[in-house]
DNA sequence: GGGCTTACG
DNA sequence: CGTAG
DNA sequence: GCCC
């Protein structure tokens, strides 16, 4: 396996700006969503609504482009008909690249990711509404029936009937159907392969997992744009309730499921009494806000550089590889996972701890020197601690010199895994 | 009506 | 019983 | 729930 390399530091690429036609761009902030690069459809919109959520766009950080490239990740249009919409994509990316497609979305995505100042994770009602008729059809039969034998993308075309589905999966993970938990997540799974968007029923005819429940779900969702049976079940306490218990690390539908039995409802209500939770359990409440929280893929890479660093001085040539979701071309995950390797079988044994104790000392050392600047005003580097104010130096004769300095207790190296 | 991924702690 | 990819 |  080959080393990665450092990754440069994407340039700012922020497409081709400035035209000649281009509202003055009023200094734009600095770019803070790699990854997500949004264009505005003008149809519908018109010129100076365009321009002016352009500039409240970069004003909070993002990448807006003027005009459309294989770059552009989000596609933006007014109204909410997607009867034009797969047109003017079949048009922008003319016979070139039918993978690689962009979100097509209606504004509410935009405006709510601008109310949040963040891009939002992509739902089904961001979607632009498929209309009833249209020509690109989809060719079933010829869809395999195992997923392993299947290209299945990460942004596909059906996401309004693959939540739906999912859901359903979900909830009868729940209630502890495990085979109806398959069966949904299967059906979900099939139009999350598909070339193009489900526009009417007659398609699902010949797709493999698609029988009579999945088949109304869809049907549903075309004709009323809503599930009665999904909206029912979102909105159920039992949902609800399991759905948020089974999110803390360390609790399953089983444990979920007895406390639900049991009348407990919320967060709070498993912290209030001295509940026996296990250490995974507790540890899981706890972080829960923190677990839960998401990860940006450029920060996954910033993480991925920082644990190569500590991995090389521990072992040289060994290879770190981001694996999991980012792997599969996320954007946001919940955590990072990286495989560690070693061209000699072996030599990788034990590296784990002496990794962690790595970036922990290095973690104390950062707190020495934050501490040493927050609390005493103090500039402290590998030279020795400096005041700025009164231009005195103290060169570091030794670890324990500082300490002092600092008006600190000698902490022993192996005190330090903080 | 049986099967629905698998290994590990 | 839980977690992981 | 869907497939065999």
């Amino acid at each position: 396996m080959a080393l990665v390399p450092p990754k440069k530091r994407r340039g700012p690429g922020r497409g081709e700006e400035a035209g000649a036609g281009g509202a003055a761009a009023p200094s734009p902030a600095p770019l803070r969503f790699p990854g997500v690069t949004i264009y505005l459809a003008e149809r519908h919109m018109g010129r100076s609504r365009r321009a002016f959520l352009t500039g409240l766009a970069r004003a909070k950080g993002f990448r807006v482009d003027q005009t459309y490239s294989p770059e552009v990740t989000h596609v933006v249009m007014e109204g909410n008909t997607a009867v034009e919409s797969s047109g003017w994509l079949d048009r922008v990316l003319g016979d070139s690249g039918s993978l690689e497609r962009p979100l097509m979305l209606n504004i509410s995505w935009f405006t709510e990711s601008m109310a949040q100042g963040k891009p939002v994770p992509v739902e089904g009602r961001h979607c632009l509404r498929v209309p009833l008729p249209t020509r690109s059809q989809v060719d079933p039969g010829s869809l395999p029936a195992y997923a392993c034998q299947r290209h299945t993308p990460l942004n596909h075309h059906n996401l309004c009937f693959t939540e739906a589905l999912e859901t359903l999966a979900e909830a009868a993970g729940f209630e502890g159907s495990q085979g109806r938990l398959i069966s949904f997540r299967r059906a979900a799974s099939v139009l999350r392969a598909l070339p193009g968007p489900i526009t009417n029923v007659s398609q699902l005819r010949g797709l493999p997992c698609f029988g009579d429940h999945s088949s109304r779900i869809v049907q549903e969702l075309l004709e009323h744009g809503i599930s009665s049976e999904v909206e029912r079940v979102k909105q159920s306490e039992r949902y609800q309730t399991m759905k948020l218990f089974t999110q803390i690390f360390g609790v399953g539908v089983k444990t979920a499921d007895k406390w639900y039995r049991e009348g407990l409802r919320t967060l709070e209500d498993l912290q209030g009494q001295t509940r026996k939770l296990n250490r995974q359990q507790e540890a899981g409440i706890r972080h829960f806000e923190d677990l839960s929280s998401s990860v940006w893929r450029h920060e996954a890479d910033a993480i991925q550089r920082v644990v190569e660093e500590a991995v090389w001085q521990v072992l040289p040539g060994a290879s770190v590889t981001l694996t999991g979701g980012f792997r599969r071309g996320k954007l946001q995950g919940h955590d990072v996972d990286f495989l560690i390797t070693h061209p000699v079988e072996g030599q990788e044994a034990g590296l784990i701890p002496k990794v962690m104790g790595l970036l922990e000392s290095q973690h104390f050392e950062r707190e020495l020197r934050r501490f040493s600047r927050a609390e005493k005003q103090m500039l402290l580097n590998s030279h020795g601690l400096y005041h700025p104010e009164k231009k005195e130096s103290l060169p570091a004769a030794s670890e324990e010199d500082i300490f002092t300095h600092l008006g600190l207790e000698y902490i022993a190296p192996e005190q330090r895994n903080a």
